[in-house]
This record gives structure tokens, sequence and C-alpha cells, in this order.
DNA sequence: CCTACCGATCGGTAGG
DNA sequence: CCTACCGATCGGTAGG
């Protein structure tokens, strides 16, 4: 399956309305069909894990095919290019990103405090969480994207922070925030993203901590 | 004056004692000397601005060459290598933003609060002012720099950190500011290095307004 | 996914 | 600061 614009590991037979009327006689694993997820997957984490520490256009795609303990060509069989590599990361980054983000806000207290409280958990989470470097690698790699693939991305990003606007809207009509909300928000996610550049894991602060001192340095609450 | 070390614009004479004891006999204008300064100058400048633009690695040597109306090796002339250059831009910008802000300090009025409000000031000067790139290519492509020149930088940035410190503790003790000094200074600090990614000059926020808003959020103020 | 390879580009240099 | 150039590297490809 190489190059697929299919984003599901596996190929989607239904596309192929011949075969999915096939009920047995095809073969149950497809040669190299899982491998090949994998190895996209495999291609996709460890690229990451380059392009957040030395940058995109620092990495060469013979770092990051020994990475994956490839040979150098290897990586063009599951990606076109090395930018399509790049989109690819940051667009699953951000799609999962948006899906867990939506989980947290349907189990999180009505309260807008505590709905801002669980938003700040999860982008703290998403930002310096174990291996999650696909959305830093957005943050701090996607202005290497195409026009048309940073446009994609912008809407992604739109979607993303949706949740936050009314919840910020109502602690300023509560007079819990004391900024223009527009521009809290750009400040609030400033001081989260901010934290991919000094953050170290094994250092005093926990996740817990960061997003009790961001709430109470934000907020006023009685 | 090639690859010279010395930082002034102007050859440093009493470095050659010999020279400086021929009060006369001296040509007043050392040929190419002032035009040296100034190209030095202006490659740094037209460079931090690409650099800013499209990250340090994205742009060519011969980018730089051009912008500056030279030929594609003539940058070498000035610089050793591309590395030097980016030093160079970073290391100049932020001893331009220890000094000024050192004068904003001196001459802000005493109170924490006015203190800090002159701090976060003069950061958004430096940070979005016009022809202001140096401190923003610092802060996005400071990675790209060695080890040892990144060790350099990092005790640039303590210098520059440290008016900060003593006037957020006291505002913490104020109750002015609810969290710890140390973690809202990196939080304040970084919502504010976020702008660089989302400001636009011709937008509807000065610098002012982005000032006002970021202290009524941060600081509770009677 | 490997092998062997190409064309383009890039940082940098010698000599003037 | 220009001219002419080099060696290395890099993204990408053909064929298997």
């Amino acid at each position: 399956m190489p190059h697929s614009s299919v984003r599901s590991p596996l190929p989607s037979f239904s596309a192929r309305p011949e075969l999915a009327k096939r009920p047995r006689g095809r073969p149950r694993k497809l040669p190299g069909t899982e491998a090949e997820g994998n190895r996209r997957q495999e291609l996709m984490q460890v690229a990451a894990r380059l392009f957040r520490q030395r940058g995109f256009d620092a990495v060469t795609t013979r770092d990051i095919a020994a990475a994956a303990g490839m040979h150098s060509g290897s990586p063009f069989y599951h990606f076109e290019t090395k930018g399509v590599l790049l989109f690819a990361i940051i667009q699953a980054g951000m799609q999962a990103a948006i899906a867990s983000q939506e989980a947290v806000v349907r189990s999180a207290p009505a309260a807008p405090v505590d709905t801002l409280r669980a938003l700040v958990r999860h982008h703290y989470e998403v930002l310096l969480g174990p291996d999650s470097d696909f959305i830093p690698v957005m943050l701090y790699e996607g202005r290497c994207l195409s026009t048309q693939q940073q446009a994609a991305i912008t809407e992604l990003r739109k979607t993303y922070e949706a949740p936050w606007v009314p919840v910020l809207d109502a602690l300023a009509k509560d007079g819990a925030l004391a900024a223009d909300p527009a521009l809290a928000r750009l400040m609030i996610l400033g001081a989260l993203n901010w934290s991919v550049q000094w953050f170290k894991p094994h250092g005093p602060a926990s996740l817990s901590t960061l997003t009790d001192q961001a709430l109470s340095l934000f907020l006023r609450t009685p």
C-alpha cells in the first residue's frame, strides 16, 4: 500500500465493491499488509521524535530510515516525500488530540472552571506526555508545510480550539477571567505551548502542578 | 576586517598600541572600513529577517547574499560560517535587549506593578516592534547553534530575565500574583513569546493593548 | 523494502 | 567583495 491516501492502517476493501462481495477465498491477511501499517506508524513516530529534537530541515530521510531500522530509500515506499511524512504526522496528531479532548470535555464537570481545568490538563498531556511528539512538531515545524497543507492544519486547529471559546467567554462574564476572552485564549495557549521549551519530564513539576499553577495564575476564583 | 571577533563596527586600534600612539599620518578612513561595518550590519539584518521568516536551515547563504545585494560567496568575507552569522545575530540581539531593558527598568516607577508593566511592554517591543527580528530568531532558531554557542546565549538570557525575578517575587508576596513566581515567570514569558506566532502589526491590537490585557490577565490589582 | 544511483543544491574556498 | 569552482550531502527514483 505505498503512498495510499487512505488514513486507516488497513486498506478499505469497501472501496472496491467487487472484493467486498467475496466473503471467503480472500486471504485472511494480505501479504505485508499489517506490517506495512506498523512500519508506517513506526516511521511517523521516529520521524516525529527526530523532527521535534532537531527540526524538520535538519533531519534527513536517511536519519529517519536509520532510526526505523531501514535503508536509505525505504521511507519513500511509505511516504511520497519528506513533506508528506511531516503532514501525516501533524494531521494524525491533531486528529488524535481533537478526539481525546472531546472525550475529556464530555466527561468533565459542567462548571466553566472545571472544564478549563480539564482542557489545560489535557493540553499539557498532549504537549508533554510520554511519546507525544506530534503536537510539538505541529507547533514548531508547521511552517515547513506547503501553503495548502498549512490551510488544512489551520482548520484542525480551529476545531481543536473551539471548545475553549465558550468556556473562556463564560469565565469572563463571571469575572473570573479579567481580559478579553479572545486575547486571553492566545495568551493562555501561548503560556502552555511554551512549556515545550523548558519542561523536563523528570524535573520537579508534574503536569498536575503545572495545571494548578496555570489555573490560579489566570483565574480569580473566590 | 574579515572574520574579526571584535564586536564594534569599527576596528579597535587601542588593541594595537603602536598604532594608537600615532595621532596623525593615519588615513582618516581606512579603505573599506566603514563600508565593512555597514555591510556586516546589513547582512545581519537581512539574514535575521530571512531566518525569522523561513528558519535557519531553510535559508541558504545564497539567499542571504542576494537579499544583501551581494554575490554568492561574499557573505563569507564577513562571517566565517553561516552558524557564526546566526550567533552574531542572536548575541547582538540579546545584548541590545539587555541594554534597553536596563534603561526601561531604571526609568520606571518603583512599584512592582509598574515595573512589571514596563518589562512586559518592553518585551513586546523587542518581539514585535518594527525591525526587531533578532530576538524572535533567538527564540525559534537558537537550537541551530552549537552547544557552546547555546551556553553563551543561555548566560545572556539569564541576565535578561534577572530583573523579572524580584518583581514577580514582590507581586507574589503582595498577593497580586497567585502562582509560584518561578513558574509564573515561565508562563508569562511563554504567553508573550508566543505572540510572535500570531501577532499582525496591522491587526486590531496594539502593543499597548497587549500589555494592558496581559497585566490584567496575570495580576489581581484592587 | 533493498540496491545502486542521479541531479540538484549547498556551505564553503582559492585566487584575485 | 567577485569569479569560478569543489566536495559533500540530500531528496528522490528505477528496477528488482
